[in-house]
RNA sequence: GUCCCCGUAGCUCAGCUGGAUAGAGCAUCGGAUUCCUAAUCCGAAGGUCGCAGGUUCGAAUCCUGCCGGGGACGCCA
């Protein structure tokens, strides 16, 4: 669209002798077909020229404006409304995006910018959990569009590896190894490393409770572990690969992939110089036993040490932000973190600001609202009933398990191996397109009934609308039917959707800047909808070759499209289901 | 109590950097399949855009207050 647009503004410059590029002016569809096919609000230009925008538009409609693919321009109100000649504008269109190739969409909005996207941070010695889907897909979404968009990305998973909980595991391991040994079998050779872990750590808790001495253990191992005894590190070395070599099962089933995964521990030697950077600044101050600094009036101040002269997750968060902005400086570092700690980041980057650190302004928190999950007919956050977390795997397979289900049912003739392909990839997309569909900041209710209907707004829809692409283009192909160069195009539904097929790089532009891959699902919601219902009334292939030809390469610019679009969420476009 | 987020159809949401008559999906009811996959499509019904002020030529959209829901608020992460 901004090439169609760019010329109207360019003519209107021309017309009224003055730049209007840079007001603002968005091309919009009019309300009613009938009023025109392009519509512009002359607005901007009124408030630019201090003058009124009904007698703007007249005075515009009137000029000779010299498009050879304007059919007509008609004033009414405030409004230029422009008709189009639609083999001219389905010819460019098309031609455009075939042009583009793979690249149709991308924009260099972000060109020269580099922007750091953290996301999913699990802890390890613990499994994924649904709570982890939205930061890991929300996150990968993000970096997906910011790429497209033109920017350099790095994808950021800063693992939770650190804290006094892994002294309790290191004194488990040690204390409980005639019940279960760590090194026989091999926690790395075993079936679920995690849960074994998991089970000892439990125990521990629960036996620390009347035996206070292990605590002191807890502390020892912690201890041991700060200060390099090799097999503490070397039993913690191994959690860590355990459990990063679960995580990495989990992360390819979604198409998540990082650019650096360091965790936590990385930067501990940066905690004692941001505390040296504090007292030197005169910012740190002691309040009741603790030391604190305050950040703004309105928001209590953050806590930096305990009274026991321990660091906090805060002071980490601080350390860690200088030292990534060290080891790569950013335009943007977006943590894609719930919305439960905005308080939090509003203090971490308050304080960086008042070290002076002027990027603590680039800095933002893309926060999302929470998941919940339904216990006995009621929506909780996080737990279970029985306290349990719902583990991701298994989501994942259930629902694989369902779409695998539907796709025999209405596929019974489908080859084993394509049923196990198709249905990983339509259960994946139900559950990522779930996450994905609705703005970011609205809470989740993980509803696995709702998320695995497959009708209406859902994953499975839009992949399902792809595969009608797929199998059109394959029909044709072996009716040795070619494209044409969408000249054809000329039905109200045709022109529709090339207008809607033209705004795909501005969403991506949107979705980029605003960290909001909702305006990206709601836009892939907008084209299926639209070309199922030109589906239904027209058809592709028929007995007119050349028609059959510019409808055709409508299928593959609507396929390139939505295939896209989906691959940016991380869900599989499909040509068969 | 303070701060943050949310409030649009029965439910889930879009529209929110102000602009033409507020749109989808689900659920309900009715309809469409000799034809490219009906996981689809068409129609009906469903609205004090939480409430009250304000700003504006114009407010679902911006501002203030209130109400309702969620969350956070110092020694966890």
């Amino acid at each position: 669209m901004r090439q169609f647009s760019h010329q109207l503004v360019q003519r209107i410059s021309h017309f009224l002798d003055m730049d209007v590029s840079d007001l603002g002016m968005e091309v919009v569809d009019p309300p009613n077909p009938k009023l025109g096919d392009l519509s512009l609000g002359c607005f901007p230009i009124a408030k630019a020229m201090k003058s009124s925008p009904v007698e703007i538009s007249q005075k515009l409609a009137q000029q000779d404006w010299q498009l050879e693919w304007i059919e007509k321009v008609v004033a009414t109100g405030p409004y230029l409304n422009f008709t189009v000649k639609r083999e001219l504008f389905s010819q460019y269109a098309i031609q455009e995006i075939k042009d583009q190739g793979t690249s149709w969409g991308d924009t260099q909005t972000g060109h020269g910018k580099r922007v750091i996207v953290e996301y999913s941070s699990p802890n390890i010695a613990k499994h994924l959990a649904v709570h982890h889907l939205r930061s890991t897909m929300l996150g990968q979404a993000m970096a997906n569009l910011f790429r497209s968009a033109g920017y350099e990305v790095v994808s950021w998973n800063h693992l939770g590896d650190w804290g006094t909980g892994f002294g309790k595991l290191l004194a488990a391991w040690d204390k409980f190894s005639d019940i279960d040994n760590f090194d026989s079998p091999k926690l790395a050779d075993r079936e679920d490393p995690v849960s074994d872990l998991n089970a000892l750590y439990v125990r521990y808790s629960n036996e620390a409770k009347d035996n206070p001495e292990l605590d002191d253990s807890a502390r020892d191992w912690f201890k041991k572990l700060e200060d390099g005894d090799s097999l503490a590190r070397e039993r913690w070395e191994t959690i860590r690969s355990v459990s990063m070599e679960l995580f990495e099962k989990v992360y390819s089933r979604l198409g998540v992939r990082f650019d650096k995964v360091i965790g936590e521990s990385h930067y501990e030697d940066g905690m004692k110089d941001v505390i040296d950077l504090l007292v030197s600044n005169h910012l740190l101050e002691e309040s009741e036993g603790a030391e604190v600094v305050s950040v703004a009036e309105d928001i209590p101040p953050m806590l930096i040490r305990k009274k026991d002269g321990a660091t906090l997750y805060g002071t980490r968060d601080l350390a860690s932000a200088i030292a990534r902005h060290e080891m790569v400086e950013f335009d943007r570092c977006l943590y894609v973190v719930d919305a439960g700690q905005s308080l939090h980041f509003r203090q971490v980057f308050g304080v960086l600001k008042k070290l002076g650190f002027e990027w603590a302004d680039h800095l933002e928190h893309a926060e999302f609202g929470v998941m919940r999950l339904n216990v006995d007919g009621h929506w909780k956050k996080g737990k279970t009933r029985g306290g349990q977390v719902v583990l991701l795997h298994e989501v994942l397979d259930g629902a694989v398990e369902l779409a695998a289900n539907i796709v025999l049912s209405k596929n019974p003739d489908i080859p084993e191996e394509d049923l196990k392909e198709i249905s990983e990839a339509v259960g994946m997309g139900a559950v990522i397109f779930s996450d994905m569909k609705a703005a970011r900041r609205k809470d989740v209710n993980f509803d696995l009934d709702k998320i695995l209907s497959f009708d209406g707004e859902t994953g499975p829809y839009l992949q399902y609308t792809h595969v009608r692409f797929a199998s059109i283009l394959r029909k044709a192909a072996d009716q040795g039917l070619s494209e044409n160069d969408g000249k054809g195009l000329v039905e109200d539904e045709e022109l529709q959707l090339i207008k809607r097929l033209l705004r795909y790089p501005g969403i991506i532009d949107k979705a980029a800047k605003q960290a909001e891959p909702s305006q990206l699902s709601q836009y892939l919601l907008d084209l299926a909808s639209e070309f199922n219902t030109y589906y239904s009334k027209h058809r592709v292939i028929s007995d007119n070759a050349e028609l059959s030809g510019h409808r055709l390469a409508l299928i593959q610019a609507l396929k390139t499209t939505l295939g896209s679009g989906l691959s940016k969420l991380c869900i599989k476009p499909l040509d068969r289901m």
